[in-house]
Parts: C-alpha cells; sequence; structure tokens
DNA sequence: TAAAACCTCGTTTTT
DNA sequence: CGAGGTTTTA
C-alpha cells in the first residue's frame, strides 16, 4: 500500500496500530481516507497472525457502513471481506442474536422502534393515571432514554426531583423497562447497553469477544453516547488495548440524541496514555470558506482547537445575501443556481441546507416553477407512514406473539369488530393472570365479561395469525404477505378510509413499496431470509431500496437539513436562513437553546462548501400565517467582513409587478384593512412596503468565476 | 363503530 | 396556515 500520497500525520494515525489513539479529524481532512489505510495496513503488517475478523470498525450510519466496506475490499480485495463494519447498534444485536437468552429474553426477541416505545410508555402512564394529553409520553421517553444511557436502573424516588417529567420518568421507567421485556422486545438503547451487560456478567463471553477483536476503530467518536463508550471499554477490556477512535469536537451535532462531547474531549480518561493525533490540513475548501469556518467555531469555549488549513489559498468570497422575504430568498437562490447550471457547474455539485425541514418548501416550489431537478434528502418518513407502521406490525406480531404493541396496533386494522372494549377486558385479564396479551386471547372464550361474539372474532383473529406464521415459515415472504394484505382487505380499506384520490395512490404505493423491500430482501439474503432476520435489518437499517435510477442520469440539487449534511461535500453551497431562531434554532419552550451545539452546526453547514458559499436570510417571515421581522444570525457576525461579500436584494428594482407581487400588495392592503387584528407588523419594524424585487441575475452583481 | 368537527402545535433524527 | 390527532356525534 502506498502512504506516500499521506501527510505526516495522516501517516502517523495509520501507522500508529497498538494501544488507545485518538485522531482528531477536522472538517474534510481526509479522515476516511486514513481509516481506510490503516485498517488495509493492519491486514498487510501481520499476514499470518493477524485476520480480517479481528478488526471491529464502527461507523455511525449504515450508509457509512456500508461504503466503508466497499472502499476497504476495492484496496484490499477480497481479504478485507472479513473485516467486521456496522454500526455500534447492529454490532449489539448480533451479539444479542446470540446470547440475549442468557439475560432472560426470548431468543426470537424484536426491537421497538420510537412509536413503539412511545406505545409502551403511554400505557404505563395511564396505569399510573398520568394524563398522557397534559404530558408528552415521548418527553417520558427522551428522559428514560437518557437514564438508561447513563446507566441508571429503575429506582425509588430520591429526594431533590427536579421538574414533573423527571418525576413521571421515574415512574414509569421500571414498568416501561419490565413491559418491554414481557412481550420479548428490546428499544435501541438495549442495544447497546444488554451487550455491556453480556460481557461483564458472563467471563466467557468477555474473552470470545476481546480474544476475537483485537483492533477496533471508531469512526464519528464525537457523536458517541455513553452507553456507546462502556460497550467500547469492555470490548478493549483483554490483553490488547488497540482502540483507535476519530472524531472532531467541533462536529459534534447530536447531544440533543444523547451524544457526549466528552467522550472525545477527555478519551484518555476511559484509555489512559493514549496518543492523539491532530489532521488539520483541509483539502475540501478555500482558504476563504475555512477561515469563516474558523471565525464561527472558535468561539466555543470546550473544544479541541485545531488550526485547519488549505493549500486551495483565497477563494470566492462567501456571498451574504439578504432577501425582504421568504420567497425571495428561495427565488434567489433558485436563480443563482440555474445561472451556476448553466455556467457548467453540475447540479450535483451543489446543495441547499437548512437548520429545519420545512424550510425546504419554498426553495421546492421555486425550483420546480424554473425546472431545476433537486432531490430532497428526508428522514424516515417513509417508515412513519401510517400504512407502512401498519405492515409492519402485523410482520412483528406474526414474527413474535408477545409483542403487545404490535399486537394492539392492528387487532382492528381493518376493522374486524374487536374493539377497546374488548381489548382492555383482555388486557386486565392478562395482567390478573401473568399471562402475555395473546395468552389472554387464547383463553377468550373462558371469560366472562366477553361476550360470545367477541371471543368467536378474537378467536378468528388468532387463528389468522397462526395460519400465516405457518405460511411464512415454508412460503415466499413477498409471496404470502401479498396474500396476507389481499386477506384481510388492507387495500380495499386503506382506500375507502382516504378523503383524495391522490393520497389513496400514495398509500397503496408505500404498500407496494413494503412488498417491494421484502422482495429485494428475500433476493440478497437467500434462503436464510426470514420475517424475524428481515425485521431486524429494518428497524436498524431504515434506508429505502435504492429507487430506480432515472435512465437520463440527470443529475439534481440536493436539499436537506444541517445535520443531514454531515460528511458531505459541495462545490457549491446554499446555506439559507441565516436568522435568529432559526440558525442559532430558539429551543423548545422552556429548554434552553444549546448554542455551541448550534453554533457547531453552522460550523458542519459552512465547511461543506468546496469553492462557493452562500448564506442567506430573509428580512421577514410568514409564522403562523403571520409576518414577522428577522434577526440576522449572530453567527454572521463572527465572520471576518473581508471574506464576505454583502448583497441586499431589498433594493429599488425596475419593470411592472407581477402577478404574485401584485397578490402580495393586495394581501398586504388586505391586512391593513381589518382593524383589531392582531395581524400585520410587530411594533418597531417596518412593513416591507416597496419590498419585492427579484433576485434577478442582474442585481446578483459579481458572482462568476466558479471553476 | 365510523365519519365529521374540532383542536393543538409547530427542532434536529439515526439507531 | 396546515398536518395530525382527538373528541364529538350519528
Amino acid at each position: 500500500m502506498d502512504l506516500s500520497k499521506l501527510n505526516p500525520p495522516q501517516r502517523e494515525a495509520v501507522l500508529t496500530t497498538e494501544g488507545p489513539l485518538l485522531v482528531l479529524a477536522g472538517a474534510g481532512s481526509g479522515k476516511t481516507r486514513v481509516i481506510t489505510h490503516r485498517i488495509v495496513h493492519l491486514l498487510d503488517k501481520r499476514p499470518g497472525g493477524l485476520l480480517a475478523r479481528n478488526i471491529l470498525a464502527v461507523t455511525f450510519t449504515n450508509k457509512a457502513a456500508t461504503e466503508m466496506k466497499e472502499r476497504l475490499v476495492h484496496m484490499a480485495g477480497p481479504r478485507a471481506q472479513n473485516v467486521l463494519v456496522c454500526t455500534f447498534h447492529a454490532f449489539g444485536a448480533e451479539m444479542l442474536r446470540e446470547d440475549i437468552y442468557r439475560l432472560g429474553w426470548p431468543k426470537k426477541f424484536t426491537i421497538a422502534d420510537q412509536g413503539d416505545q412511545a406505545a409502551i410508555i403511554k400505557r404505563a402512564m395511564r396505569e399510573r393515571r398520568i394524563d398522557d394529553r397534559t404530558f408528552d409520553p415521548r418527553k417520558v421517553l427522551t428522559l428514560i432514554s437518557k437514564a438508561k444511557n447513563a446507566g441508571k436502573t429503575p429506582e425509588p424516588l430520591g429526594e431533590g426531583m427536579g421538574d414533573d417529567y423527571d418525576l413521571i420518568a421515574h415512574m414509569v421507567y421500571e414498568a416501561y423497562q419490565l413491559a418491554l421485556k414481557a412481550q420479548g422486545s428490546v428499544d435501541f438503547d438495549d442495544l447497546l447497553i444488554l451487550p455491556s451487560r453480556l460481557l461483564r456478567e458472563h467471563e466467557d463471553l468477555r474473552h470470545k469477544y476481546t480474544q476475537r477483536f483485537r483492533y477496533l476503530l471508531v469512526d464519528e467518536f464525537q457523536d458517541t453516547n455513553q452507553a456507546q463508550i462502556d460497550l467500547l471499554t469492555l470490548l478493549a477490556s483483554g490483553e490488547t488495548r488497540n482502540v483507535c477512535v476519530v472524531g472532531d469536537d467541533d462536529q459534534c451535532i447530536y447531544s440533543w440524541r444523547g451524544a457526549e462531547v466528552r467522550n472525545i474531549l477527555s478519551f484518555d480518561k476511559y484509555f489512559a496514555e493514549a496518543k492523539e493525533v491532530r489532521l488539520e490540513q483541509n483539502y475540501r475548501s478555500t482558504q476563504v470558506v475555512l477561515d469563516a469556518a474558523n471565525a464561527v467555531i472558535a468561539k466555543n469555549p470546550e473544544r479541541k482547537a485545531k488550526k485547519m488549513w488549505s493549500e486551495r489559498k483565497g477563494g470566492e468570497r462567501i456571498k451574504v445575501v439578504s432577501a425582504p422575504t421568504e420567497e425571495e430568498e428561495a427565488r434567489y437562490v433558485a436563480t443563482e443556481i440555474s445561472r451556476l447550471v448553466a455556467g457548467g457547474i453540475p447540479a450535483d455539485e451543489i446543495a441547499v441546507l437548512y437548520r429545519v425541514n420545512g424550510q425546504s418548501h419554498p426553495i421546492e416550489e421555486m425550483l420546480r416553477e424554473k425546472g431545476i431537478r433537486y432531490e430532497v434528502v428526508s428522514g424516515s418518513e417513509f417508515f412513519d407512514r401510517r400504512e407502512v407502521k401498519d405492515v409492519i406490525a402485523y410482520f412483528k406480531l406474526i414474527a413474535n406473539p408477545r409483542d403487545e404493541t404490535a399486537l394492539l396496533r392492528i387487532i382492528n386494522v381493518p376493522a374486524r369488530g374487536i374493539g377497546d372494549v374488548t381489548m382492555e377486558r383482555l388486557v386486565a385479564h392478562a395482567r390478573r393472570d401473568s399471562v402475555t396479551l395473546w395468552g389472554a386471547m387464547e383463553r377468550a372464550e373462558g371469560y366472562e365479561d366477553l361476550p360470545k361474539g367477541a371471543a368467536e372474532k378474537v378467536k378468528d383473529f388468532l387463528q389468522l395469525v397462526e395460519r400465516y406464521r405457518q405460511s411464512y415459515e415454508t412460503g415466499k415472504l413477498a409471496e404470502v404477505t401479498r396474500k396476507l394484505l389481499e386477506e384481510i382487505g388492507y387495500k380495499d380499506d386503506a382506500k375507502s378510509l382516504i378523503t383524495s384520490q391522490a393520497s389513496a395512490d400514495r398509500k397503496l404505493k408505500s404498500i407496494d413499496q413494503v412488498i417491494n423491500s421484502l422482495e429485494a430482501f428475500e433476493k440478497r439474503e437467500g434462503p436464510k431470509a426470514s420475517l424475524l432476520t428481515y425485521l431486524n435489518r429494518l428497524s436498524l437499517d431504515t434506508r429505502q431500496e435504492e429507487e430506480e435510477e432515472v435512465p437520463g442520469g440527470h443529475k439534481a440539487v440536493t436539499l436537506m437539513t444541517l445535520h443531514a449534511s454531515k460528511g458531505l461535500e459541495y462545490r457549491v453551497v446554499f446555506f439559507i436562513g441565516m436568522e435568529e431562531e432559526l440558525m442559532p434554532h430558539k429551543g423548545m419552550q422552556g429548554e434552553a437553546q444549546n448554542l455551541e451545539e448550534e453554533r457547531r452546526l453552522c460550523y458542519v453547514g459552512i465547511t461543506r462548501a468546496k469553492e462557493l458559499l452562500y448564506l442567506t436570510r430573509s428580512v421577514t417571515r410568514v409564522k403562523r400565517g403571520k409576518e414577522v421581522p428577522r434577526t440576522p444570525s449572530r453567527f454572521l457576525e463572527d465572520i471576518p467582513p473581508e471574506l464576505v461579500e454583502v448583497l441586499d436584494l431589498d433594493a429599488p428594482r425596475k419593470g411592472p409587478p407581477t402577478d404574485q407581487e401584485k397578490n402580495f400588495f393586495a394581501s398586504l392592503k388586505e391586512r391593513f384593512k381589518a382593524p383589531g387584528t392582531s395581524g400585520g407588523v410587530a411594533p418597531g419594524s417596518k412593513p416591507a412596503v416597496g419590498a419585492p424585487t427579484t433576485g434577478g441575475p442582474a442585481a446578483t452583481g459579481t458572482t462568476g468565476g466558479v471553476r
């Protein structure tokens, strides 16, 4: 392998194979290269002794894992095939698949997703007479998850408890945990915590795993949580302590999900005498972009200061653009994009970044209007769709009859005459007789408070599920599913429930997509494909099957949140909504905003740009039907003025107003006509009269010349 | 049990 | 303003 293409610190990171090592890899510093080279170097170094299967590389997402594995195999050939590259959660799930029975769970466990978790919490709250409308179960879940990750077990009430939510979390924690176990499920936190317990409590397993994984590597270490570092510490508790973690504290943007910057800031607390390597040369951006990013992040107090530098001296100045309205901001972005594309920048080298998903809408509208292809990288909304969740609940129940959450979800979907009253009574029986809900349903006929009609319907349902459990054992997953959905009339039901034609089509389509994904899974996995393995994969990896590529291979502009942009790079980046309350985002009511994290988020956004960066904002914004004035982001002030070219689109313009603008004036008049309404503009702000100007090429000035 | 009115609430999100 | 869920009513 050729190490000469690496710079000195990179080479050191690759060659320091023994003992704990912290690699501080600034944005664009060639982190991925270092990791892959390091692994290949390990394989080269000890051809006889070290096997690929002795290496474990942990990544943040499945996507990253797949890509890394591909790169490894590409570089090192088939011998890299046995390097285990996966996420912490996937690793944990794998451990549990073999040994969870030692902790008292059934071998065929299912993984509870957020919806399942929330449902369990909700039930636990109700049992304790806590109103789940006054108190949001998901907030309770967040607290319980934090407690779990911090290693806290359910315990009696201590003194000096915090607010109501802390109290509720405390009251519900144990019930939640028991319910989860009783229904043979684990949550995402358990995928980390239970493996740690296995290693701690079972000498033989600790021996097995520490013997096998002699070299550990963790990517995106800044976003690991307590449970993950616990697991890592245990895996590294054998004779070898070859733990290499790679990350950038300045890019920790998931602390709201439990990530601990502390993990990277005090790595040496966990692994004494850890070596530290800093990668500070940036291969991505121009010095101008980098200087701006450095200036913004420098204000964070607690960090491992890095001085990022680039060989790409100078560069196009950063365009700081203010538009009169959100629409104009979007129009400007769309116009600039079409200009850049016309000037030869491929569309897929351009990204629009924003803090919250909702910000994409105006941009999408304008891009459509101008006929620019775009792609929105959206979260997991596919699996949030009701139909998809329903179908998956059927799978879960069939794979694991104890799964009460799944059972309650679909017992009456489509309606089969088993209502809440019946189920409430069955749940009561189940609790009293200490059996699962499924068990109680099997006894339905014996319960006096159940009308015979109800008991009959329950029995029919049980038989249906049993029958399909058999079918799934032998038949093709996708085929059996089609038959199942046909038999229960799910599609007809979905159709009749829907108001509009379009949304009905969408629903049917997403059901088909589930079947397609099932089919693809079956094809990939071959004979070992089962409902349970499918479900496990699905819970851990919510990526959709890659959609059919457009034949022409037309390139599209990417729209996504800052969070989704981590690790990616584009020649041109539009960072929109550079306003207070949006960037930095205003925290949830009550909860203080985490300014340091917002700053890191801003840093991540800026450092995505290779050549050209636009920071745009709007002077007014329509919020809940009302126009409100906006303050420029404080982060803009941190960027040295000499790096910036300011552009104000609120300048006089020539030409008649467009229809849209006429409408704007009309609505403005409307607003002033209506007296007494609180509508209109906040005191002290200038109404945006005369505001509409087009951000056409004429107004944009000197932006040309991106190579 | 199922459609119609009603009300509430607006982060980030992968595992 | 609009999506989503919940309560109300038939």
